[in-house]
DNA sequence: AAACAGGGCAACCGCATACAC
DNA sequence: GGTGTATGCGGTTGCCCTGTT
């Protein structure tokens, strides 16, 4: 395997990271920043290579973050929005203070993930799994659970392979959401969906989604925006789709407040 | 008590993109 | 515009802990 251009001359340390290095990455940190990650590590005395530094600080040693198990707020959280974006987890994290993308990308995997198969969806599209699935993967609950699901799966924001390609901007950022209603109610019903051939305007009970329409063949491009409480716009991110509704490629974030 | 299996999570790897020159 | 380096991100791996046999 190969190494960082970061690490390649000189001989790291791999592994799980000690409490002195912990200490002396926090001490560093603290007192002067991390400026550039590559060189981080040759001034806190550190024998592990700047990307390493960097996730450990990210991951763990932040002292914004909020450790412990995730609350059934941010549970929601995690599943709408990814139901919207998809594995964009460094997204998804956005949305959740103190929480980080590899936290959320862990907690997908090894909870969410397969609380969903269990209640029949498929994780990856939200779509109510075929019935093979659901009797391999459940035992009782999915037929009473599928009114709720066909609720749940109702996104505003499948976009069908008739719709030529639609940009949604967020009027509401997920971070000032207020509490999620019970789980029998979904937040992205539409209440009410105003369509032409330029835009299309979602507004669901929490969040006020528009849609532009460009088109962009062979493969839609959807654009997420949001709209900060300052009124100013912030574009989230932007994606052409794969059948599943789903952004594949990776497209930079733009923020401007 | 020991062996084994499975799950959770921290860390790594490789790729894409940004940025500087 | 081309090249090299740094950073960010998502997928994956592997270790460690816990529960089960």
């Amino acid at each position: 395997m190969g190494h960082h251009h970061c690490c390649s001359k000189q001989k790291v340390k791999r592994g799980l990271w000690s409490p002195e290095e912990d200490e002396k990455l926090i001490k560093h940190i603290t007192t002067h920043g991390h400026g550039c990650w590559s060189s981080v590590p040759k001034l806190a005395g550190l024998q592990r290579c700047g990307k390493s530094c960097r996730l450990r600080w990210i991951n763990y040693l932040r002292p914004d973050l909020k450790r412990g198990s995730f609350t059934e707020q941010e549970e929601r959280i995690i599943i709408d929005v990814h139901r919207i974006l998809g594995n964009r987890w460094a997204q998804i994290a956005k949305h959740l203070p103190g929480r980080t993308d590899n936290e959320v990308k862990n907690f997908w995997n090894s909870c969410i993930k397969k609380k969903l198969i269990a209640q029949g969806l498929d994780p990856n599209t939200h779509n109510l799994l075929s019935s093979h699935h659901i009797n391999n993967n459940n035992n009782n609950n999915a037929s009473n659970l599928s009114h709720h699901i066909h609720q749940q799966t109702t996104s505003a924001f499948s976009v069908t392979s008739q719709t030529k390609n639609a940009s949604i901007d967020m009027k509401t950022p997920f971070v000032t959401l207020p509490p999620f209603p019970p789980s029998d109610t979904s937040p992205f019903i539409p209440t009410t969906l105003h369509e032409n051939s330029i835009n299309t305007t979602f507004e669901c009970q929490n969040l006020n989604f528009s849609s532009t329409v460009r088109d962009q063949s062979p493969h839609s491009l959807v654009e997420f925006g949001t709209q900060s409480s300052m009124g100013s716009t912030v574009p989230m991110s932007s994606s052409s789709l794969n059948p599943s509704g789903f952004g594949m490629a990776r497209r930079e974030l733009h923020v401007e407040y």
